[in-house]
DNA sequence: TGACTATTCAAACAAGCGTTTTAAACTCCT
DNA sequence: AGGAGTTTAAAACGCTTGTTTGAATAGTCA
């Protein structure tokens, strides 16, 4: 490698990473390209020439951040713990997703990025739903499915599955208005153990209660219940 | 009222209309006031006239809002619920918090706007965690330990009335996400009852194994459990 | 070394934004 | 009817944004 695609390397790198933490933390539309270039380091044409445009570099941070993601993955994590119990599993899931919303700083704006687009897409946002919700949607689903048993609808379990993600993800979305409403809580990673655990039990207890209530009505053979 | 003053006043509510509008659906930075003065039909002109400025629009409508929402509120519906069990009231509470959530267009764009400030404060956040928020959090966690009982840390319940919130309002933070990954839910007001009865039933099921846990250790006497 | 390429940089550009200005249109009161 | 006060309308202003330009710099290779 040339000393010049070497230097041209690490001023691409130093820019998807300056602005995958500028985008994570306001979003795409509340970030300048004077923002990002300035955390880099760069000049303001630097974006245009390495990457296109604004745009084409946040799906460049996007696409970086999903390799990044995927390497320590919740699914990952998951399937490494294979061997373990359900309950296990589905509290490996959610401690594995959760630490990468309540991390702060470098390490985490992944997760971060992820979530905010999924509120608000902006284009890439279908790569996103393909290459990283479904993968940790069918892992959540199959921890789901071995709790409450296999008489339960397809539609009972992902309706479970958003319950699960949607009390992780509260702490992303929420947390603005989290640390005004609680600002003696920390919220941040000193806090994941017992937020984890929290979410793991109240979850298995849960759908405990919803694989429950459909021994209560054995009706339609418990499958397709819906509509 | 004179002529002039009820033209002002159906200019000023027509823009207040629009506005609350489009922010909710898009957001304070994505939404131009030239889309709201066509949306209104009004001149660019006219909220600088009648507001001042766009933030304080903005702040207007949030007001707005808040008005509009504490008239048939979530908290208001638990309230003349008082007579019913814990559990009914819980199914009232998420009912109706779930209902602004799903409903489209007109009628509830109160919700989606509480709930994009939740995510991307402007600054009228804290009037928001004040006049709203707050009280729904006591009916809430009021609910919710009338249903775990008076053991429970104050953490605890805190917790849970998370745990019930964020189940909630991830269908309207994941929206995108969701239509793309359940492209054969509509996701609508159609499913409220559906979607309702679940998140009640899981979060009941979760709220008494919550219970159950706290009986299994009565160390610390239960309260205070935190850390 | 010297032509050639790749990268960086300061400056300027064009478009879109919120806002202001100025004047016209309208209503009200005497 | 006519002046005062209020609301609407069109145009333009100033600022920020993303982007482009063209020169300057550094590195490669014959």
């Amino acid at each position: 490698m040339t000393r010049a695609e070497a230097d041209q390397a690490v001023t691409r790198q130093r820019l998807l990473e300056a602005a995958g933490q500028e985008f994570a933390e306001r979003g795409f539309r509340n970030v300048t390209v004077r923002d990002i270039c300035t955390r880099a380091e760069a000049n303001v044409a630097a974006i245009n020439y390495h990457f296109g445009d604004k745009e084409k570099l946040y799906a460049a941070a996007v696409h970086y951040a999903h390799l990044c993601a995927t390497r320590h993955d919740v699914v990952g994590a998951v399937a490494a713990a294979k061997a373990l119990s359900p309950e296990q599993r589905l509290h490996a899931f959610i401690r594995t997703f959760l630490t990468g919303i309540l991390e702060t700083g470098r390490p985490a704006w992944h997760a971060k990025l992820m979530a905010r687009e999924i509120a608000e897409p902006t284009g890439v946002l279908n790569e996103i739903a393909q290459q990283t919700v479904r993968p940790r949607l069918q892992a959540l689903s199959a921890i789901i499915r071995d709790i409450i048993g296999p008489r339960a609808s397809q539609q009972t379990v992902i309706n479970c599955a958003r319950s699960v993600v949607g009390q992780i993800l509260f702490y992303h979305f929420a947390r603005p208005m989290l640390v005004r409403v609680f600002p003696n809580e920390p919220l941040d990673a000193s806090r994941l153990d017992e937020l984890a655990s929290h979410i793991t039990s109240f979850s298995l207890a849960g759908l405990r209660g919803i694989a429950a209530d459909l021994k209560k009505l054995p009706k339609t053979k418990g499958k397709r219940a819906r509509r």
